[in-house]
DNA sequence: CTTAAAATGAAATTGAAATTCAATTTCAAA
DNA sequence: TTTGAAATTGAATTTCAATTTCATTTTAAG
């Protein structure tokens, strides 16, 4: 039984915005871009594409890896999501939801990441910049360390995050 | 003919000091190692495995790709180089002849790679880690964008370096 | 010298990222 | 609705840098 008006339990606003979004870009709408958009808006935290295909595949093992790949891909084009590669190399993907540009502290002990703003550092940024005579579009900074627990621990584990 | 003391010409200090370390790691002094460094050494800049093989390949073609890569690595266990990985994912070496820690401007145009230091951003660093509660030991802050030349050209090219 | 340990280098392997292609799905126009 | 061109899917494959393997050669200690 279809009804007209579905309104499903995790079918969040960004959804009907990806629609839109995406058929401005000529492209089209399909349960499987829906279903991964949708898990990855309603996750935090930077993973990498193996973990988001992990919890797709939970739903729904009929998505392929290659297609939450190339969505999030697409996503990114789109403004979405955001691709990071920390020290280790790995690709990541955070959403931009939340919106604002920020940094990352990095634990060693357990891997996790902490974001973070700070005005001065953008600050910072524009007058280095401007004494080598750069124009500056965007920047990374990561900061690599212990986290408070970890830095108590002998022995802190390693984790993913 | 064999010289007993033959003092090639780019035969550095840090060759001599290269046996020293190497021997004291119980590891071998070879003709490979003392070439590749000698070519690491007396370049500049920051550069992947393959433009310093090709460099190598130029004096002493008979050297292979895995000896270098291997000897870099060793390099860098040394402390003699820095491996860095900026934005595009590729693996690159720096030489710490030049000694102190410092960040990296990097030209979206042509790939050219500016180095700079700071004092504010080291204090910076401090501050934020201490926000979170973090032991901070290294970081890695890049500013991405366009350098003068490029700033004013219509199509920049992209150039390794 | 002799010899064990280390290094070399060609080739093979790994693994993440990217691409291919046949089958399937979407969506606008009929 | 139905249709069909264009886009998407997903398993399989390719790519490509990074790394490892292994048979052979070289180093340096005795």
């Amino acid at each position: 039984m279809k009804l007209k008006f579905n309104f499903k339990k995790g079918k969040t606003m960004e959804s009907n915005q990806f629609k839109t979004l995406i058929s401005e870009e000529g492209l089209k709408s399909t349960r499987q871009r829906a279903e991964i958009l949708d898990i990855f808006l309603n996750s935090t935290g930077h993973k990498n594409l193996a973990e988001i295909y992990a919890q797709v595949a939970k739903t729904n093992p009929k998505i392929g890896y290659t297609t939450v790949y190339r969505t999030l891909k697409l996503l990114t084009r789109l403004g979405l999501a955001a691709q990071r590669k920390f020290a280790d190399g790995e690709t990541r993907y955070e959403s931009t939801a939340e919106g604002t540009h920020h940094d990352h502290l990095i634990c060693l002990g357990c891997g996790k990441i902490v974001e973070f703003e700070d005005d001065g550092l953008e600050s910072l940024q524009h007058r280095i910049a401007r004494r080598h005579g750069f124009k500056i579009f965007h920047h990374r900074m990561e900061l690599y360390g212990y986290c408070g627990p970890c830095a108590h621990k002998k022995t802190p584990l390693r984790r993913k995050g």
